[in-house]
DNA sequence: AGCACGCCGACT
DNA sequence: GTCGGCGTGCTC
């Protein structure tokens, strides 16, 4: 043999790996030799990421370019038999990463249902090598050996707990050295499948029936046995698989009857996996006819899809629009493709979902926050499994469609669709329009009252349009009454915050056997506790926003960050007792109405009242059941709902809806009012709708009043274009936060010069919004007007998000946080 | 998101 | 002094 041993060059193989953490860019791993046949996309793997800590993270790429600079650490297994993502669905975060300034991390953390993000947690036990001495311990080191006597296992949490303090490494590390204790980290998969006590005939009768007789006479000194055989024979008949459970019922027997029989070799045990997902039992139903209005909306809807990608179903409250999805729906389905329904979040009431299901029966599944982990995963699955009709709120975009053909985002206009809070800061509509653009789908946006962007959309003809303008069976629009307060407060004919009017209506109503809505934008009994003397109104300690006093409570509690407190009987100032309830709310208006209408059976509904897991469906069903006459609330009554026997509606403040502080009130405010206006008079009857206002002049109230959707979107779109908002700019908001307000200070000027060096006038700020602190954190906006021009775009993202960067690493600046917010209204 | 390292104020 | 909090930087 020659000298010259062939060393075949191996090339290794690396996978870039995204984790669910708020890391800038993926991290790449090489792939053990055994491994590499099984990588590729979409697949989970377990890495480790620094010192300790393990992730499943997501592989995006196989590649055999080894990083520069920098080893790579191997990936330590892979968790998936198949894809969790498609190609697709990573184009998607990519464009929401791009687009909302944030990391690919976040959006898959936002994306992954919890359980399918596995993380490692750190646990000690007591080392076997321990004597056991416990005298030369020092106190903690004690406590912590103690309680291992007791448990065997601690988490780093529980040891913070015992120990009473943060930093606990120290303490950890030293223990380890002395070898009192070991660590091991544990990542565990968190999905657990569901599964039920099942029986099936044992070989040879599982297959050849002709045996049986002969496993009868196994069972004859048992009579409860042979009930049992005789049952599973029975219920076999009726099911695919046959729960033990299902025998201990038919024939009053238990588990030692069915473990006798397995010994004889009769029955098999063994436990099956079932979906956690509700499966539809009953008989699906036709739609319902369609009216002429609704086919026409069809007809024209797939003949303006053939030129346009999104179509607006402009329908009032009433028209049916709902009828027109199913059909689209149905036809979608028939050229084997899926369908993606989204909606508001509180919109997706049994309401909808019920509607649905009876007509698509298990072809569609539903989506919302009140599944829990396990389930989420199996909704996941069941969409990876090509599942034809996902019903879902906005995060329902993530899942792993292969073949979408349209999406049906209804009541477009919702603001909702906009995720503030944690970072992806996306909006599910036009989120929704790019994953359509991805399956090369359709997207129809429905809603009675079009957002002004949409609408632009349509006058630019980027957006087909349909509209159905009258409501389904020949049903009048509600007659709408603008009743001015300040005239009644003269009259004297003002009874607290209701109208003589609207008194009388509602009595009215009452006498007819009618129902009634009460919408008041605001929950507690009264938004301020004020000082009549010197002015002090009780205020939050953590946050710049006024007090609410909740009755039922009786606490002043803060809807910002949770803080809540006794009224103080004097002043705190002044020591004055002259202490007053300012305002009013939902809880409010549900107390004074009992004393106006003592007979009315009254209900609320808002956060306070839904927050137990089935509260919301709960109200909702009570007044189907004519169990509740008046129902007041917040926004929340304005959603989804149809009812059939509102006679009246009332808007107890119009003025609060107009007064907000931004550029949007007026379309708020009309989308608001002509919804919850629809709610009235849905069968036989016209319904009555009352506006209480003491500012009558505002043109948006005379726009509702006369149901002029034109006037409103022209005025409003002239305003916008003059006032320079969008749709004609685009807007970035950036927040400043911090504990200190001086640094904060500091941190924003230094921010404000590296943004107006790159992008000049354009920026806004820094300026104190309208709520200044929040949960102890001082807040500072920037607010930059774009023109629609992509590369400008593109380079003030750039600018905003490495002009972060920059300040941040400043001396001081690092600590302060930081959140970017594109289109932010 | 952790976790380590290093600086600094409040205790023995 | 030293302990523990907190700001800062880094993780393939």
């Amino acid at each position: 043999m020659s000298e010259a041993t062939y060393h075949i060059p191996v090339t290794e193989t690396f996978v870039n790996v995204i984790l669910p953490l708020a890391t800038p860019k993926p991290y790449t791993y090489h792939v053990p030799e055994e491994l590499i046949p099984e990588v590729k996309f979409g697949l989970r793997v377990e890495v480790q990421f620094g010192k300790q800590k393990r992730y499943s993270g997501l592989i995006i790429e196989v590649h055999q370019n080894a990083p520069e600079g920098h080893r790579t650490k191997p990936i330590i297994g892979i968790v998936d038999d198949a894809p969790l993502i498609n190609e697709r669905q990573l184009k998607l975060w990519n464009w929401l990463a791009g687009y909302y300034g944030c990391t690919l991390g976040e959006i898959m953390h936002a994306a992954l249902p919890a359980n399918l993000k596995l993380a490692s947690e750190t646990i000690l036990s007591l080392s076997p090598l321990y004597d056991g001495d416990f005298v030369h311990l020092e106190d903690k080191e004690y406590l912590i050996a103690e309680a291992l006597t007791i448990q065997d296992e601690l988490s780093i949490e529980e040891v913070r707990d015992i120990i009473g303090t943060k930093t606990v490494y120290p303490l950890i590390r030293a223990m380890l050295e002395k070898r009192i204790i070991y660590l091991k980290e544990d990542i565990k998969e968190k999905y657990k499948p569901k599964s039920v006590a099942c029986v099936k005939l044992a070989e040879p009768y599982a297959s050849d029936r002709k045996q049986l007789n002969a496993a009868f006479d196994k069972l004859t000194r048992s009579e409860r046995q042979t009930e049992a055989l005789m049952a599973y024979i029975q219920l076999e008949k009726q099911q695919d698989y046959i729960r033990r459970q299902d025998i201990y019922k038919k024939v009053n027997a238990d588990s030692s009857v069915l473990k006798a029989m397995e010994k004889k070799g009769v029955f098999e045990l063994y436990d099956r996996e079932v979906s956690r997902l509700g499966s539809y039992e009953e008989e699906t139903v036709d739609a319902a006819e369609l009216s002429e209005q609704q086919s026409d909306a069809i007809e024209r809807s797939k003949t303006l899809f053939e030129k346009q990608d999104v179509v607006l179903l402009h329908g009032v409250t009433g028209s049916g629009k709902t009828r027109v999805y199913v059909e689209l729906i149905r036809e979608a389905l028939e050229r084997g493709e899926q369908v993606l329904y989204l909606l508001p979040e509180i919109a997706l009431t049994t309401q909808i979902t019920d509607r649905l299901q009876q007509i698509f029966g298990d072809d569609i599944a539903v989506y919302h926050s009140r599944l829990n982990n396990n389930e989420r995963v199996e909704m996941w699955n069941a969409v990876l499994q090509d599942k034809p009709i996902v019903l879902g709120a906005r995060s329902a975009l993530f899942l792993p469609f292969s073949n979408l053909g349209l999406i049906v985002v209804d009541e477009e206009h919702d603001r909702s669709y906009k995720q503030h809070d944690p970072s992806p800061r996306y909006n599910g509509r036009d989120a929704a329009i790019v994953l359509a653009q991805l399956h090369g789908a359709k997207v129809l946006l429905g809603t009675a009252t079009p957002s002004v962007e949409t609408y632009h959309n349509v006058l630019k003809k980027k957006y087909g349009l349909v509209a159905m303008p009258e409501r389904f069976g020949g049903i009048q629009m509600p007659e709408i009454l603008v009743v001015d307060l300040k005239n009644e407060q003269k009259k004297r004919q003002l009874q607290s915050h209701f109208s003589s009017v609207l008194i009388a209506e509602l009595k009215g109503a009452l006498e007819r056997g009618e129902q009634a809505i009460l919408f008041q934008n605001r929950r507690g009994f009264s938004p301020t506790y004020r000082c009549s003397t010197c002015g002090w109104h009780a205020e939050c300690v953590h946050c710049d926003v006024s007090l609410t006093y909740h009755k039922y409570f009786k606490q002043l509690k803060c809807h910002y960050c949770g803080y809540q407190t006794a009224l103080p009987k004097n002043c705190p100032a002044c020591g004055s007792t002259g202490l007053i309830l300012k305002g009013f709310g939902t809880e409010k208006i549900e107390d004074e109405l009992k004393i106006y209408l003592p007979t009315a059976k009254i209900a609320r509904m808002d956060f306070d009242t839904v927050r137990s897991k089935h509260a919301h469906a709960q109200i909702i069903n009570d007044f189907e059941e004519k169990r509740i006459d008046i129902l007041v609330g917040t926004q929340m009554v304005t959603k989804g709902l149809d009812f059939e026997n509102v006679g009246i509606v009332g808007v107890l403040s119009a003025d609060q809806l107009l007064q907000f502080p931004d550029f949007r009130a007026s379309e708020r405010a009309f989308q608001l009012m002509v919804q919850v206006s629809g709610r009235a008079g849905r069968k036989h009857k016209r319904g009555k709708v009352i506006i209480q206002a003491f500012n009558t002049a505002s043109p948006v109230l005379k726009e509702v009043f006369q149901n002029d959707f034109p006037t409103f979107i022209n005025r409003e779109l002239r305003e916008r274009n003059d006032f320079l908002y969008p749709p004609f700019v685009r807007l970035i908001r950036i927040t400043l936060k911090h504990k200190k307000p001086e640094l904060l200070n500091d941190a924003a000027k230094l921010y404000a010069k590296l943004l107006k060096t790159a992008l000049g006038s354009w920026v806004i700020g820094p300026a104190v919004p309208y709520i200044s602190r929040v949960r102890g954190y001082y807040l500072l906006d920037f607010l930059i007007k774009l023109e629609r021009d992509a590369k400008k775009i593109r380079f003030a993202k750039d600018t905003v998000l490495n002009s972060i960067d920059e300040m941040q690493r400043a001396e001081g600046f690092s600590g302060v946080r930081v959140n970017v917010d594109v289109d932010p209204f």
